[in-house]
DNA sequence: ATGGCTTCATAGTGAAGA
């Protein structure tokens, strides 16, 4: 089982290449995020005529996330119970006895932003609310965009990011309490290549210098842990034209 | 070099992303 997912960066933009890479890579779970569009604007009939269902919660220009699967969703819930928000964050599915929770984390903007605030508190909601959900749901996949790059190896940099939004202790101490809740980062199961990142900033030819960070991450549950047999990123998507500014994240179990 | 690029918004001294 394929199971991946994707920052899209607006989905009315990035619809064509979503179809290619449902295409080319056939996973049997995706999940987006920043579809940034209403959901009367969803392109269900699009997903439908490849063969996917999708559920979704979207709003207005920002935020929104989906999941695309080849079976039909069960027990969908939009947003963390705990955290009710107007920002539309969070979507899961039940696929047998799969449950996969769908994650755009806040990104903070700035250390001293209310946004900063927003993300933290955010963080802490979602502890709680993985604690319930790994109680119900042995089987347990999270995965999304998570606005944290965990340790100094995920960032191109380190020293230029020092005192930045991504890789902020706090930030990374939530991370921390959420892998200690019995999550796997899925990418780290693996020996894996150095400087393997899943975002590059747009400017300044990042990609090409390959100045990124690993952003965007596969937790799986114990339950999962030993199934899982492959974690990967594709690149390819990023070099298309007019690409998200995200790559795919992909893990098989 | 506090901008460089992209999206969605509106017609702003743009906002936000990461």
């Amino acid at each position: 089982m394929k199971i991946a997912s994707w920052n899209v960066n607006s989905l009315k933009v990035r619809l064509p290449q979503v179809l290619d890479w449902l295409a080319e890579q056939a996973p049997d779970i995706l999940g987006l995020q920043e579809l940034k569009l209403t959901d009367d604007m969803f392109p269900v009939e699009a997903f439908q005529s490849v063969g996917y269902h999708a559920c979704y919660s979207g709003q207005k220009t920002y935020n929104g996330v989906a999941l695309l699967s080849k079976t039909q969703p069960e027990n969908v819930q939009i947003q963390m119970p705990n955290f009710p928000d107007p920002q539309q964050r969070v979507i899961a599915a039940s696929y047998q006895d799969i449950r996969c929770i769908n994650l755009y984390v806040p990104n903070g903007q700035s250390l001293d932003s209310d946004k900063y605030v927003y993300k933290l508190n955010w963080l802490e909601a979602l502890t709680q609310y993985l604690t319930v959900e790994l109680m119900q749901h042995p089987k347990l996949i999270v995965m999304g965009d998570f606005n944290i790059a965990p340790e100094d190896k995920d960032v191109h940099d380190p020293s230029a990011w020092i005192g930045d939004v991504l890789v902020s202790e706090p930030e990374r101490a939530a991370w921390s309490t959420l892998l200690a809740l019995g999550l796997h980062d899925s990418f780290r199961l693996f020996e894996q290549p150095e400087k393997l990142y899943s975002w590059w900033d747009y400017r300044n030819l990042a990609f090409r210098r390959n100045r990124g960070l690993r952003i965007d991450h596969l937790l799986v549950s114990d339950a999962l842990k030993v199934s899982c047999h492959k974690s990967y990123i594709d690149k390819t998507p990023r070099k298309w034209e007019r690409p998200s500014d995200h790559a795919p994240v992909i893990c098989e179990i």
